[in-house]
DNA sequence: GTCTATAGGTGGATAGAC
DNA sequence: GTCTATCCACCTATAGAC
């Protein structure tokens, strides 16, 4: 049996990439600033990853991997739907807190600049996310624990799109709080009771001007 | 008299570098690619625009007032808040009808690679859309043709969100009838009657498989 | 205002020793 | 698997002629 170590040399290169990318984009780094951050040179990151193409490829299949991973956790940990749409949100949300982007969300941006390859994984990404979303929102619809207002499949993009887009400009605001009501007010328009959201704390809110 | 003539060449030059920023992002475009289009040489693009980060905070400013100019013509031609969403809505779906991001969406992406300058007219843009939307959401609110969830501002900042992510998954799909079914259930979302939207879509998407 | 020419730096990538 | 050394293309930016 293998010892146990500290993660291999490809792992610590694409961690290190993953988090420059979520921060500046894929046409936003270097090698050689992969090369600072994990301590060894330019050539050896060639070694492993001999293009940045086949980096960022490598990248987006092992994020797709371990988001699959969180969303079966997830499906195992509770059952109704809209605990899962919180458990969903909050994935988006625990990047910001750790002051990233969702690596698709900022590729998504670049989408145009980006080898073939790397459009067509992101895109299966989306894709999963969207299938996912679908089966929980289409649960949560028979059991009446959610309100659709059009087909789960349209429902689902929505949701992905209006937390990315959340991400974005919480991101670029650098204010968690903005993602957090931005993720409470998607999801609260799937609830079947929908009495104003807070009545106090549109109360306080007038009283505050 | 000055008389009527085609663009000046800063306009130009402006042009075509906010296309580029549009599809490419700030760090995916050269003054070479804009040298190329405008056709004129690099050097003089510097006479125009000393660095790249005063061409890029010139974009900002005049897109804002662009966008701004727009909301003032909306807002004098029609009244009715529904209506007035709809068309800002359609601000942004006419720019990927364009094949484009929105500049300060895709800007908002990068926000951490951006000089200063440009990461605080980024968020003027973005708090100017906050108070035209926020103010038509409250007029709309009173006058009973919406139904709000929550205080104007969070509402507001929630709709900015979700049309930025929809047409940043929309652009990455390559799909405008993405961001119209988004950007229409968003919409949806504010209208006081809500029974499910379209009964006939949802019972065809059925028969569909 | 536009050009040629070039500086000075960084990009991704390779050869070959160890 | 990691290194030194290097290639060449491209980057932003400047100098100075016209």
């Amino acid at each position: 049996m293998p010892r146990p170590r500290s993660p291999e040399t490809p792992e610590r290169i694409l961690d290190v990439a993953e988090q420059l990318i979520q921060t500046r984009g894929y046409n936003g780094f270097s090698y050689a600033d992969i090369s600072a951050a994990v301590g060894i040179t330019k050539a050896s990151l060639h070694y492993h990853f001999p293009t940045k193409a086949k980096l960022g490829l490598s990248l987006v299949r092992r994020y797709r991997q371990a988001f699959e991973a969180a969303l079966r956790a997830l499906s195992t940990s509770r059952s109704d739907a809209p605990a899962l749409l919180r458990g969903y949100a909050d994935l988006y949300g625990s990047m910001l807190r750790r002051g990233r982007m969702c690596l698709c969300g900022m590729l998504a941006a670049e989408h145009r600049t980006l080898p073939v390859s790397m459009q067509r994984a992101l895109r299966e990404f989306f894709d999963e996310n969207e299938r996912w979303l679908a089966g929980v929102l289409a649960q949560g619809e028979r059991s009446g624990a959610l309100r659709l207002s059009g087909p789960a499949r349209d429902e689902a993009r929505l949701l992905v799109a209006a937390l990315e887009g959340a991400l974005l400009l919480a991101g670029s605001y650098d204010d968690v709080r903005r993602f957090d009501a931005a993720a409470a007010g998607i999801l609260d328009r799937l609830l079947p009771s929908r009495g104003p959201r807070r009545g106090l704390e549109r109360a306080t809110a007038r009283a505050v001007r």
